[in-house]
RNA sequence: GGGCCGUUAGCUCAGUUUGGUAGAGCACCUGACUUUUAAUCAGGGCGUCGUGGGUUCGAGUCCCACACGGCCUACCA
């Protein structure tokens, strides 16, 4: 028993046998339209003349009326209706339309005219088969709404669901914002390695694999951060890279495996000057891409506009937690102050790890409108330099926005020597199988011969993108979100 | 990793309470129609009910296991 779909399949088949009956080929090479859709509609709003244009794209739907047939078709800018009319194509070539269906590629040339409906509608004096299609497509009201569908057969998706495209000719448009801000302030884009003997700029589990050239284990990098700034020790002042990291662990509605981060580093900055950067190209991107710097999420009105709130972290963990962590020097007195507060808590965790616990568990949820966390302890931060005035702080700061961390930056630690010591402390410091910084020596090495004082700052850039399209999970914005492979049936 | 919910036609969904021949809309096929736009009208056929076991005279429906997905939770950005 044949299904539905092997029936349509076949149906199709036998139409592109058909065609090609004809003479015709159902698969071209090229077409060249002389405009794209939305252009061509704006030139006729405009009052220009539009004949003799030729559009593209694929039919989404179609209306036979007999001798006269209407069908919608699609490009990348926008929707058109096409007219084809028996008088005007001629019998051979309307008779044609019976082999074309939803789905398929066509070329159309024409002149726009304006229905008595209003429409503006192409008048198709000669058509060209584009693409023969041999599938139908998801249904027309709904679209596709299967989740695990979406996003396994994605091109299947952007077909059918105009927010999807939305959403991800926005994230194309917050990258190039990024890159124009960068640029516009002489920032040269770099690309670093993403294969690395250790994986280092950050504490994460990461992916390996095995070099076969150089017969050794390798890991996919989880940070960009020690080559850029090796990049600024060779006196690239301003660096920045857009790029993949990838990190080993739980998969969620905010956590995909390789995700995309933007680094950047500016010499002789420091943290305050990273805290402008941020809010001002947060604030540029989202004028670019939303014409407006204010966003609406949850109901919650957010104001990208700079200045953003600065919150001293340990205030901020008073104020939420009332646990002040100066007065818990090391991990097992903050442990048993957590515990104290009813608090399960990992006893592998050191105290960086326990301080991030409270700032997730406490801090986060409640910062909506965009907020800097300011001056963090040491010991969650080997690559950042010494608070002024302090040296059980570090510069760094983390830029939280809709209860989300979007941003995390310092003042560069550039001692060579406190570095080495930093790495050490962490070691040191390791409880259990916890993750922690590992040395690297050609970084450190690189930090001997020098590197200015420099700013440093990375940003979730897919949580940024669903920050600026609305998203509360970072599938719907990742093309192609991790997924288990599906078993064969 | 743990908890809850889900998986039925190409797509969107009913049907599961109370076991008794598998349903609708879109899409598709045939016919009518030269201003439709969720076109309309008349007719048509199409299913490994996620997978594998079990209970039963009989399972889409009840039970068990597994797979995949969603949400919450845990680690992290």
């Amino acid at each position: 028993m044949r299904s539905r779909l092997e029936r349509i399949t076949s149906q199709r088949l036998e139409s592109l046998n058909r065609i090609r009956e004809k003479g015709i080929d159902p698969y071209p090479h090229c077409y060249h339209p002389s405009y794209a859709i939305k252009e061509a509609v704006a030139l006729f709003e405009r009052g220009e003349k539009a004949e003799n244009i030729s559009l593209a794209g694929r039919i989404m739907a179609r209306r036979s009326m007999g001798k006269m047939i209407f069908a919608d078709i699609r490009d990348s800018s926008g929707k058109i209706q096409l007219c084809f009319r028996y008088n005007l194509l001629g019998e051979e070539n309307f008779e044609l339309l019976d082999e074309i269906d939803i789905g398929d590629i066509v070329g159309a040339e024409g002149k726009l005219f304006r229905t008595k409906a209003g429409e503006i509608t192409l008048e198709v004096s000669h058509f060209t088969i584009l693409c023969k299609s041999l599938r139908p497509l998801p249904e027309k009201w709904h679209g596709l709404v299967d989740t695990d569908k979406r996003y396994r057969q994605r091109h299947l998706d952007l077909i059918s669901n105009e927010e999807t495209r939305n959403i991800f000719m926005s994230r194309s448009k917050i990258i190039t914002a990024i890159r124009n801000f960068l640029d516009s302030r002489g920032f040269v884009e770099v690309e670093t390695p993403v294969l690395q003997p250790e994986a280092g700029g950050a504490a994460a589990t990461p992916f390996t694999t095995h070099y076969q050239a150089l017969d050794n284990d390798f890991y996919l990098r989880i940070a960009l951060e020690l080559h850029l700034k090796r990049l600024i020790v060779g006196g690239f002042d301003k660096v920045y890279e857009i790029g993949r990291a990838f990190r080993n662990e739980g998969i969620s509605g905010k956590h995909n495996p390789e995700f995309t981060l933007l680094e950047c580093y500016q010499a002789y900055s420091d943290y305050t000057n990273m805290m402008s950067l941020v809010e001002e190209m947060a604030s540029y991107v989202a004028q670019e891409v939303l014409g407006n710097t204010k966003i609406t999420i949850n109901g919650n009105i957010i104001n990208l506009a700079p200045p953003w709130q600065r919150v001293y972290l340990r205030d901020a963990i008073k104020n939420y937690c009332d646990i002040d962590f100066e007065d818990y020097p090391d991990a097992t007195s903050l442990r048993s102050k957590m515990e104290e507060k009813g608090m399960e808590v990992d006893p592998n965790k050191g105290r960086g790890k326990l301080v991030d616990e409270l700032i997730s568990t406490f801090v986060e949820p409640n910062l909506i409108q965009p907020t800097f966390l300011i001056d963090y302890p040491a010991e969650m931060s080997p690559l950042a330099k010494r608070k002024r005035g302090n040296e059980h702080l570090v510069e760094r700061f983390e830029g939280f926005i809709n209860g989300m961390e979007i941003a995390n930056a310092f003042t560069e630690l550039n001692d060579p020597i406190d570095q080495r010591e930093r790495f050490k402390q962490q070691m040191r410091e390791r409880v259990g199988d916890e993750e922690v910084e590992i040395a690297d020596e050609d970084f450190l090495e690189a930090l001997e011969y020098g590197m200015p004082p420099t700013g440093g700052l990375g940003i979730g850039i897919d949580r940024l993108v669903m920050l600026l399209t609305g998203q509360s999970s970072i599938r719907e914005v990742i093309l192609f979100p991790q997924l288990r492979t599906k078993p064969k049936s």
